[in-house]
DNA sequence: GTTAGCGCTACTATTTTTGTAGCAAAAGTA
DNA sequence: TACTTTTGCTACAAAAATAGTAGCGCTAAC
C-alpha cells in the first residue's frame, strides 16, 4: 500500500482532500496505536512490538515507513519518535481518549 | 472481524482499554470516513456508496453494522444518520480537519 | 570469539477489501 | 393495475492487507 499524499487519491477521495488523506493514513491498521504509544518517550522497533502485542514486523515496518514518509514520526539514536507534526496529531487524538472511556459505559 | 467492544480484546489491547477499542473501530477502513460524511445530513446506502467512491457494498454493510453496535449511527426513515455518540465523535474529528489542510503544505 | 539484543527481511497463511452481478422489496408512474 | 425504477442489500470470486514464524546481518558487551 502506498503512503496516502494529500493531492493525489487516496481512499475517499480522488482528488486527495486533505483530511480523506488523513484518514487514510490513521486509518490503518496500527496507525494510530502507533502514535498513542510514543506519546511518552521514544521506542525501539522491538519495544514497539511488544506494546502493540499482535503486530507483526511486516505491517509494523510498513506502517512506520509511511509515518515517517508523513512527517509524523522519525528515526533517532533512542528510537522511533514523535516529529512536531506527529505530537500535534497527538493532541488532537488525546480528547478521544477520555472520551473513549465514557463511551464504555454504554456496552 | 467482529466489532470491537471496550472490555473485551481488541486490536491493541487484550483487555480491551476503550481507546485501543475505539482505535480498532474507527481504523477499519472508511469508519472515519463514513462518519465524516453523515456530518451534515443522513444519507442512504446508496448515497453513502456514491460520496465514498471506492467502497464496495459488502464493506459499507459491514462498517455500517459495526457503526451501529458501537452506538455511532442509527438507522431511520431519512437513511443512515449520526447518533449523539456519533455526532460528540465527529466534534472531535472535525479537529483534524483543520489540522490537515496545514499538514498538506509539507507535501 | 561467543553470546545477546536489535532492526529488520522473507515467506506463507489468514483475513479484509474490492469489484461485479443481481435479487427481493419498496416506491414511483401510467 | 401492471410496469419500471430505485433502494438496500447479498453472493461470490479476485485482489490486497495483515499476521505469524523464522532467521539473517549487524553491533555491542563480556
Amino acid at each position: 500500500m502506498s503512503t496516502p499524499i494529500p493531492g493525489s487519491p487516496v481512499r475517499g477521495s480522488k482528488s486527495g482532500q486533505p483530511i480523506m488523506a488523513l484518514f487514510d493514513l490513521l486509518g490503518r491498521s496500527w496507525a494510530m496505536g502507533i502514535i498513542w504509544n510514543l506519546a511518552d518517550r521514544p521506542k525501539t522497533f522491538r519495544q514497539l512490538q511488544a506494546v502493540c502485542e499482535s503486530v507483526s514486523p511486516t505491517t509494523l515496518n510498513t506502517r512506520l515507513k509511511e509515518l515517517k514518509d508523513s512527517y509524523m514520526i522519525e528515526r533517532t539514536d533512542s528510537g522511533y519518535q514523535l516529529t512536531d507534526s506527529g505530537r500535534e496529531v497527538l493532541e488532537l487524538l488525546k480528547p478521544l481518549g477520555k472520551w473513549a472511556k465514557h463511551w464504555s459505559n454504554k456496552f
